[in-house]
DNA sequence: CATAGTACCGGAGAGCGTCTCCGTTTTCAA
DNA sequence: TTGAAAACGGAGACGCTCTCCGGTACTATG
């Protein structure tokens, strides 16, 4: 007998308690997609047809229910910037990542609560997705700082936190727009200083 | 008898009432600043030793409290423009202004909220202090603009909303230095783009 | 000062959400 | 088949928001 791993025959989990979670999980995210993350979770547990004990057996707190539901597509952004660095300039491909990282959000509002980990008191379960984004953008940085395109004290978080300002206050029609204006101020901000212009302070 | 003000004779304004209110604000500033803006009410209310009506009646939503207990300092970092404008050039009070920006939502997270406006969902009763905010910024940015120190496409709400992300993200002790490094990645990428040098490609 | 009229108070309580506890049911492995 | 572990689910305790309305305390007038 092929034991699945290692010792202590961890017992195959049971395929009701996966079904029950993917039911929640959809549920979750039409719910959070069109009530915001305010949700009432009861609610959400009655239409995936659980009990309430069931929801929080599985998703202990609000914050990784929502977590749980927005990882994947927070991968798929993430995994992006693999893809941009392959076949872009590196200052282009910085670019091209924080807008499709615009598009996102803009698409539903997956991203922000990601991105948003620290507002409401110390909850480290975004901490995974907020560093995978955050991972994505510091390889951006990096491959343009070294190819000269952006100077190379530019902090990777700055940036990004710059990126969720625009994420929460999106509102008003000219939000996208004002969102992409904003990359390129960011990016033209993170250039290195064109002339050897001699600065007699500092 | 001179009648205090016009016509209809509007009787004075008790003073129990005003006297509960201010109270009221009293207790909720410090409630709001040690447990963050999800203080409950009815337990201002009762440090503030009223009953909840009395509370509901002076304010008749979470963010009216909010917003009366954060408008006289929104008020007095709005009014703060005017003095860096009498005072420095364009872009240092431009920069000026917006460290001080750092600097209050530093000290307390008052600003945020007001800042924050559009976050969840449509209540417009923030709205008078974040236009004070944003007429503030405005001013600066105009005059940037026209001392040419800034690209005249620049746009006072881009700047905004980037300051929006530092305010909400404000944790690690890293934070303060992120936030400064900021507005001068903001105000460079601002600036007018300078004489073209030749880059050979990447 | 007395009186009338009213602006204001305050708390009981309905309604909604969160989250837990525990008896019951389902599934897995031997 | 069967025992035990794993998961279910809902009753219900608890806290928060917000309203309603009988009672109170203030202001203006005679």
């Amino acid at each position: 007998m092929v034991k699945k791993s290692s010792r202590a025959a961890p017992r195959r989990p049971r395929k009701d308690a996966q079904l029950n979670r993917e039911r929640i999980l959809e549920v979750a995210k039409s719910a959070f997609t069109h009530h915001g993350g305010e949700a009432s979770l009861d609610e959400i547990a009655k239409r995936a047809e659980v009990g309430p004990g069931t929801l929080y057996r599985h998703f202990p707190t609000r914050d990784a229910l929502i977590e749980a539901v927005y990882r994947s597509e927070v991968e798929r952004l993430a995994s992006a910037e693999g893809k941009f660095a392959a076949t872009m300039p590196p200052i282009e491909a910085l670019r091209a990542w924080m807008l499709l990282l615009v598009d996102y959000i803009a698409a539903k509002h997956i991203v922000a609560p990601a991105l948003n980990s620290v507002v409401g008191g110390p909850s480290r379960l975004y901490e995974s997705s907020r560093s995978l984004i955050q991972g994505a953008m510091e390889s951006l940085v990096q491959r343009a700082k070294e190819s000269g395109d952006i100077r190379p004290d530019t902090d990777a978080s700055d940036l990004l936190r710059a990126m969720v300002g625009v994420s929460l206050v999106g509102s008003g029609p000219d939000w996208q727009q004002s969102a992409k204006r904003l990359v390129d101020i960011l990016i033209a901000g993170s250039r290195p200083a064109q002339k050897p212009v001699v600065r007699t302070g500092a």
